[in-house]
DNA sequence: TCGAATGAAAA
DNA sequence: TTTTCATTCGA
């Protein structure tokens, strides 16, 4: 340990930090410290998040923080004591595989870290010259940052430890690692902050534990307005709600749900007392992360919007037991309000019975409630932070894939119940109004500004003048999900009613705008699949169920909550008889309940649990596939949003990090698909197996599904055309072109004829050094013959794949469920569209498990064959998992 | 704590 | 030329 203290300098908080730990001795160093420029954010938020975080005591860092000569100290403090050290520059390969693994855990949950780092090696390996520069650029121009910040940084510290004492050493940094984010956060923040306060570093440090940061990012990425609530809640006094909202553009709504669910709140309400045990303040995050710990892996996949309503949800969850007492009280209360003001309105509209709801509850619920398992693990808050992550994460993972814990529910309630609130109102707007389609946009818009409603009346009128912008995100959502109602009849205006509604969102929410965008597009995707996989209903029911929610429709509220827990068949049973028109609340409940799932399997990024639902599958791809696929793909801001969330990044730097993210994240993201294609590897192959489905839904986001069918052909034919040339386009690489998804189809066909040349070429030829090289002949997953059949180590891992195939199953089986609740046999177009993606790989899968050919499905489906193959094999698979 | 990869830097 | 170490996290 270190301690550093004596070494550094640090006065007295430096004691407190004193106790700090070890950690320091390896500061990570991060781009921003020598930017450190300031986030665009309020630098208020930023500080009372450092205040929070210094209550933790941190580290001496504070001392860097102070000033970003600080961090050029703290380096050189590092050479005086290990301690300090800054960690060195990831190089090409390392960023790489930090913006791969990821995926290529989600692909193969089961892989370990050492398989996936082959599998990583193997991507780099295939990965184009020109690829790899971005790596290599990006890394330089890290190293030269991290130079800067550390002119006399020495790669070897001191003498070269022997490699053991020093190595213990240096593995702990690293796993505290991220206390250097936290430094450079401090930094940062310092920066900006720096005169204001010296603790505050300390705090950013505390933010350092990895548990921290990664609650922390997730909060911080979900946007300030956690944070912003957390001012507000904090009492600093310094912004009220209204305030809050103005900077935020967020509504009352919105905000107090995050108030309840965020710890923040919690701990100011509750801060002493018990809640805190829960999640301290500092430990707030932790605390969320507990709860949410599988979240917050997910949440660096997902989109801001994701996050808030994780926020709010996860608040919930959190304290899900506390929460009753503390947290949900005031969200609920909100909710009802709203709910009950524009039931009034809607009187005549209806609600749909709880029935109902609870019904969908219990579909959405096997699904979701695996992922939202956090309750259980909430008991570790009181444990360190750091264990938190650790520990949760794991939990998260065991839990995502089976579990069904009973806490799960509640999350998942917590989540949904809030969202589904203001879904519910649109909902029932939009019912009575009769029109699902554009015009509930406008609908939704109205509502946006509830001012005009009668329910202003109410005290909840100040709240509905700032949930407005809540509500529209909210609203894309349920306008989503009402789309995807509306989708059974109209498929492909959802999306543009979605663009529109997009657009507007924009319009009026300036800051969230990027986020919300976001996370509408994952949404939409999710929801729209999701929907239609359930098999929306009728459409017909629409209006009866506005008549009979009125009534209900609080009770539906509160009861959802309650509900989650229990499935409740009576529900179901009473309201069956309209069961012909599952309720927009279901729906949204269902959609919101997906989304939960989604994230947290996203965030998971690893875990089969991703597997079990498809939508969740897709999510996670379509951040990734959006890369590629996505004309967005032009768009990096985007993207790259999306992908912070992929970086586990810390959250107090979340600024900071965010924009180091940006450009972390602007390097291509290349898709199993592509690397697949470029290799015939078959690791490769497993992950196409399970990218292609994947993917196929990330195109939803962009074109219409049909719209999609359309591409495909001409991509196919583009694909033939440019096979020839191929040569040419063997990068592949997925997004940087902006053209799309076509063309990242494209590409990856033609890369995969090039490419298997190439490819081969790369395979036989050393790709590193030569010593690695030869370990890299170990490797026997990448070996492949040319015909693609498998070597016999590769036989090995096939088996192995296919296991995990078999582990699959149940995932598709659930899909099959879903859908088959949701899709009829004829319904199907609507639902196939987005049904068939899940299929699609539910098919590739069948085919592996079934096939020894598997290899060659995969292969097809990398292809783009799939697609072709996807919408009938879907149904196939589905009669025969059933 | 190891390991699996690659790469950069130091020894 | 060889070592270290950077990231990641399951065994």
């Amino acid at each position: 340990m270190k301690g550093g203290g004596g070494g550094k300098e640090v006065p007295v908080e430096g004691e407190v930090s004193g106790k700090q730990r070890p950690k320091r001795k390896c500061l990570q160093w991060h781009p921003l410290l020598s930017k450190k420029k300031a986030l665009d954010f309020s630098e208020e938020e930023e500080e009372e998040d450092e205040e929070e975080l210094e209550k933790v005591p941190v580290e001496c860092p504070e001392r860097s923080g102070q000033a970003p000569e600080c961090v050029a100290m703290d380096d050189d403090g590092e050479e005086d004591s290990s301690e300090q050290r800054a960690r060195r520059p990831m190089n090409a390969f390392l960023l790489f595989c930090k913006r791969h693994r990821s995926l290529v855990r989600q692909e193969h949950p089961r892989l370990d870290n050492r398989g996936a780092t082959k599998i990583l090696a193997d991507w780099w390996a295939v990965l184009e010259p020109s690829e790899k520069q971005k790596y290599t650029d990006m890394a330089k121009e890290y190293k030269d940052a991290f130079m800067k910040a550390n002119p006399g940084y020495k790669w070897c510290p001191a003498t070269s430890k022997p490699v053991k004492s020093p190595t213990h050493a240096v593995s702990n940094v690293r796993k505290k690692a991220w206390s250097l984010p936290s430094n450079n956060t401090k930094d940062i923040t310092v920066a900006k902050k720096v005169p204001k306060t010296d603790s505050t570093p300390q705090l950013n440090f505390a933010m350092a534990d990895p548990t921290k940061m990664g609650g922390l990012s997730m909060l911080l990425l979900a946007g300030e307005h956690a944070l912003t609530a957390r001012e507000i809640s904090s009492s600093s006094s310094q912004s009220g709600v209204a305030d809050v909202a103005k900077h935020t553009g967020k509504s009352a709504l919105f905000q107090l749900a995050e108030i309840s669910s965020c710890p923040p709140e919690l701990v100011q309400g509750c801060k002493n007392s018990e809640c805190r045990s829960a999640a301290a303040p500092q430990t707030e995050v932790c605390g969320l992360s507990q709860p949410n710990s599988p979240d917050l892996p997910s949440s660096c996949m997902r989109s801001p919007l994701f996050q808030l309503a994780e926020i709010s949800s996860s608040g919930s969850q959190a304290s899900v037991s506390e929460v009753k007492q503390c947290g949900q009280s005031a969200l609920f209360q909100l909710a009802e309000m709203c709910l009950a003001s524009e039931a009034e309105k809607l009187e005549a509209l209806s609600s749909q019975p709880a029935m109902d709801s609870s019904s969908l509850c219990a579909q959405d619920t096997a699904p979701d409630t695996s992922p939202t398992m956090d309750l259980p693990t909430p008991s570790p808050p009181s444990s360190s932070p750091i264990s938190c992550k650790k520990k949760k994460k794991p939990n998260d993972v065991a839990k995502g894939e089976k579990s069904s814990g009973s806490p799960k529910k509640p999350c998942k309630k917590r989540s949904s119940s809030g969202s589904d609130l203001e879904s519910l109102m649109y909902t029932i707007e939009a019912v009575a109004k009769g029109a699902w389609g554009s015009e509930e946009m406008e609908t939704t818009r109205k509502r946006a500004r509830p001012s005009g409603s009668p329910a202003d009346q109410r005290s909840t009128a100040e709240k509905k003048k700032t949930k407005p912008k809540a509500k529209k995100q909210l609203r894309t959502k349920e306008e989503e999900e009402e789309k995807a109602e509306g989708e059974d009849c109209k498929p492909l205006e959802t999306e543009g009613s979605l663009l529109s509604h997009e657009a507007e969102l924009k319009t009026e929410c300036k800051k969230e705008e990027d986020i919300k965008l976001d996370s509408v597009e994952e949404s939409e995707p999710h929801l729209s699949t999701a929907e239609q996989n359930k098999g929306v209903d009728p459409g017909s029911p629409l209006p009866i169920k506005g008549e009979e929610r009125d009534l209900e429709v609080k009770p539906v509220v509160i009861q959802t909550e309650e509900k989650d827990i229990e499935p409740k068949p009576e529900a179901c049973g009473s309201r069956k008889s309209e069961r012909s028109c599952k309720g927009a609340l279901y729906k949204t409940l269902v959609s919101e309940g997906m989304l939960t799932s989604l994230r947290a399997n996203v965030d998971r990024g690893k875990r089969g649990s991703m597997r079990g639902t498809v939508s969740e599958s897709e999510i996670g791809w379509t951040d990734e596939s959006c890369n590629f696929s996505q004309p967005a793909a032009s768009n990096p801001k985007k993207l790259k949003k999306s992908k912070s969330k992929d970086e586990p990044v810390p959250g107090n730097l979340g600024k900071l990090e965010e924009e180091f993210e940006k450009k972390f994240n602007s390097l291509p993201q290349y898709s199993p698909l592509t690397f697949d294609k470029k290799s015939t590897a078959v690791t490769k192959r497993k992950k196409a197996s399970v990218v292609n489905p994947l993917e196929n839904p990330t195109p939803n986001k962009g074109p219409s599904p049909s719209q999609k069918k359309t591409l495909f052909h001409k991509i196919v034919s583009k694909y033939k055309h440019k096979k020839e040339k191929a040569g040419t386009l063997d990068k592949a690489v997925a997004q940087p072109d902006p053209t799309a998804s076509d063309t990242g189809t494209v590409k990856s066909d033609s890369s995969c004829v090039s490419l298997s040349t190439e490819t081969r070429k790369m395979g036989d030829v050393p790709v590193g050094s030569q010593k690695r090289k030869a370990r890299k002949s170990k490797i026997t997953h990448l070996v492949r013959t040319a015909d693609g059949r498998l070597s016999p180590a590769e036989a090995d891992k096939v088996k192995e794949l296919t296991q995990d195939q078999d582990g699959k199953p149940l995932t598709h089986e659930t899909l099959c469920n879903t859908q088959s609740c949701s899709t009829d046999p004829g319904s199907a177009e609507s639902g196939s569209l987005p049904a068939f993606f899940s299929l699609a790989a539910l098919a590739e899968v069948a085919a592996m498990e079934n096939m020894h050919r598997g290899q060659r499905a995969v292969s097809m489906a990398a292809e783009g064959q799939v697609k072709d193959m996807a919408p009938q094999t879907p149904v196939l698979i589905s009669c025969a998992d059933q």
